[in-house]
DNA sequence: AGTCATCTTAACGATTTTTTGACGATTTTT
DNA sequence: AAAAATCGTCAAAAAATCGTTAAGATGACT
């Protein structure tokens, strides 16, 4: 028994959105739609969907800051869609983390296929199978709760930021492997950020200081001189 | 010292294949560059590109079937790029497996962002950021584990530095046989560096003081007088 | 406006790492 | 046999790395 995708649709125009909506349930998602920004990122938060087809001109807000904010937390895969068909527009949207860019008018099937080969990204791209890769990690009196966002230890909440929970939560799905900075940076800052790893430093340094006993010979994040960070396997 | 990310440009015309080329190469990745299709699979293979950027019209035979062969056992970022602009060839491309589709003729810069993302798919998969070497190789009781970036001696973490692993690691890839040491201290300080075996003279003598247990008769890495080192093969 | 938490950047120092120069033992070449 | 080159070793200088602190910058919420 396949569960439906659900597919998240931001558009302010309703001919549009309802166009859309249908040819999606036709084709075997679940659909839901919303007009503004800000319906939106709840929406993201509260309903999880598995796509959003995000159109960049909102009446509340520019769809740019959507996809921004949605992905200081999370990596789904998100389609814009827009009637500029300007290329600085593209480079920006898909520098901040979109997984297509489609110029309005498209036809049906296009969309569609873009939105199948977007899904297939996640499915494929991580191992475990999920955006928000489900499930926990433990280490040691340490765990990552990839549901809750949230690292705890013994139990506790270690109320790590988003950006340390990130950091977290990246090295620990790659476990006993090392993490170079450059790959960090990248994966949480994007493809164009500096490659410095001066703000990775102080990360690690308040990370540790909420979850080491004695920062100075941790336990669970090890430096790897000159290459980067790696987590403590799994138990 | 970041490796430059290979991409694989499959492409007749060779005023386009080179102009591609060139804007990749100035924005700092690596090209190979084919004529055909069948050139194409095996650089796949033997080259083991990071992407590929593929053109639809090939002379010996249709770059959909380039990309269908190269589904069949690996999942390597494919953007497809052809001058038809028809829905079904883009639904067809996209639905075999490719992970964008840019209609000819195209903009630099939007080519750049969207192999970003296509990388950027691929790189949350696998974290191959740097050296890409992965797993572990084993003679006596040395061992190097690629995950890590460590040696270990009897399981023991030997402690060497970031450079010190870089050479082993390398004699460790190639394992039984010797590398000048004019192709060592390319692989580690560039192509412009000093071809003075010095600076791998004191390395070696660091390396040897952790790993043999008598650096005057070693056990692991031997020198060839006047070529260069070799490690002892594997077991 | 103001508070609060977080993110970002700059600067500093302790430590480690890299590089360089020098010397002698041994081997190779002349 | 003498001269030259090669290689390991030591020590010291030079450079880089990393954790840490502190000071702005930003944004959310009251």
């Amino acid at each position: 028994m396949k569960i439906k995708d659900k597919v998240l649709i931001v558009e302010d125009e309703q001919s549009i959105s309802n166009f859309i909506s249908m040819i999606l349930q036709a084709s075997g998602f679940d659909t839901i739609v919303v007009r503004t920004g800000e319906e939106a990122l709840t929406m993201v938060s509260s309903h999880c969907p598995d796509l959003i087809i995000l159109d960049l001109g909102l009446p509340d807000m520019d769809g740019m800051e959507v996809l921004k904010s949605v992905r200081k937390w999370s990596n789904l895969p998100v389609v814009v869609v827009s009637a500029r068909n300007h290329e600085h527009d593209k480079v920006e949207a898909l520098d901040y983390g979109a997984d297509d860019y489609l110029v309005k008018p498209f036809g049906t099937s296009e969309l569609l296929a873009r939105i199948r080969t977007a899904i297939r990204h996640t499915r494929t791209a991580l191992p475990n199978g999920e955006i928000a890769q489900s499930g926990k990690f433990t280490t040691g009196e340490l765990t990552i709760d990839y549901d809750k966002h949230q690292v705890l230890l013994r139990g506790e909440n270690a109320r790590l930021t988003v950006n340390e929970y990130k950091i977290v939560a990246l090295l620990g799905k790659y476990a006993g492997k090392v993490l170079t900075y450059d790959f960090i940076i990248r994966e949480l800052w994007g493809p164009k950020a500096k490659t410095d790893n001066q703000i990775l430093r102080v990360n690690m340094a308040n990370i540790r200081r909420k979850i080491e006993k004695n920062p100075g010979q941790p336990e669970y994040i090890f430096t790897e001189v000159g290459v980067g960070y790696r987590m403590r396997e799994d138990d």
